[in-house]
DNA sequence: TAGATTGTTAATCGATTAACAATC
DNA sequence: TAGATTGTTAATCGATTAACAATC
């Protein structure tokens, strides 16, 4: 089905697209447009065609796209049409915060533990379920083998964690950790990295002046 | 001092770069490769010697990079090697765990200040200081002069918010709410999307079947 | 000198943009 | 038909990789 290479960046950008139609269709909007999904996500409607066109022909000539069903074609491209399991491991502010942000289960993701391994915050209770120590994550997995792990303890015992995940079968995990984490293929690895993000910022007032 | 245009993925990169040379300089070591540095860094070594082209020829041939002097062009560059004020807008989970994430204060960046319009919220002390009223915003401002601010509020409300920090003379907004904000130039948006990320996951474990 | 590693050029690869025929 | 918008091709632009002379 898929005979070349598609873009990462194209990925991404479905995924803005497809919760644009989203928001769409609750609001009741039937038909869009290539140029109004760019407008709505900082794209440009060329690049909405080209991305769309990677998987095939969706829309109608002169008219433009039924919301509902380049909704659901999007999220079968992305596999957003199904749930997935996700673990977290690291129950600090950012563990938590992630563990409990509504974004995820809007969009099919169900959290099925949290692990720490600090004695005071295991067994604390967060949404009814307990923090668990991450002595259990063999364990967890065993049950529930989840196919995402989310990273958010300290750099140093990031690779550690990432190495036990990938025995437990884990086979995404999304890293928050400022490491850069080994792991054996087909596991993947995202890394999500603030400091970056604000650097590039800091780049760009600096080089502001010397255009 | 820049005749040409510096590949945004070279800027992310020499922020990584910058951070393992930290490393490295705390650890002891005086010189290193570009081999080194990409290994550390997820990068090659053509990679490394290429994006530190664009700025000048920092090592030595036959010998490599001398750590704390490439540590301290690259601080330059990126505009690390002052301080930064910061403030944070939304005091969620989200907005708590950055306003208090010490990686930040390790690079430079000083919170000056963090907002929420939840009066259950404004008032309460982290850190010793209190959640501001984002009715202050423009006061707090006028004070700290932030030229960085962090968007953690719902998507509904990132606009608003955005304007009103645009009016303020912050120059760079680092946006976590899952919509595209509208600033004019010369003040810079950068998205951090974990949906984005996740979908990217997502989209990789079903198309593994498909090759 | 022999070995190592940079800085730089040229080749390759990949993504974006522009343009327009197809078609509703 | 006139107007709108897609799907697709070709042109452009930009980034990565390979290779190697320069040089310690």
């Amino acid at each position: 089905m898929k005979y070349f290479r598609i873009p990462d960046v194209t990925i991404m950008r479905l995924s803005m697209y497809s919760r644009y139609l989203d928001r769409l269709q609750k609001a009741g909007v039937t038909v869009t447009s290539s140029q109004d999904i760019a407008d709505n996500t900082g794209s440009t409607s060329a690049q909405v065609r080209k991305d769309l066109a990677y998987f095939g022909g969706f829309g109608v000539r002169g008219v433009g796209y039924t919301v509902k069903s380049l909704y659901e074609i999007l999220s079968g491209i992305l596999g957003v049409d199904r749930d997935w399991n996700l673990i977290v491991i690291g129950a600090g502010r950012l563990g938590m915060a992630l563990s409990l942000y509504q974004g995820f289960n809007r969009r099919g993701f169900t959290n099925v533990g949290i692990f720490d391994v600090d004695p005071r915050k295991v067994g604390r209770k967060i949404q009814g379920r307990p923090i668990l120590h991450t002595d259990r994550l063999e364990a967890v997995c065993e049950e529930h083998s989840p196919d995402i792990a989310l990273i958010t303890v300290p750099a140093e015992a990031a690779q550690g964690v990432a190495d036990r995940l990938v025995g437990c079968g884990v086979r995404s995990i999304l890293n928050f950790a400022p490491t850069v984490l080994q792991v054996p293929p087909p596991v993947r690895v995202r890394n999500v990295d603030f400091t970056v993000n604000l650097e590039f910022l800091t780049y760009s007032m600096v080089s502001d002046f010397l255009e």
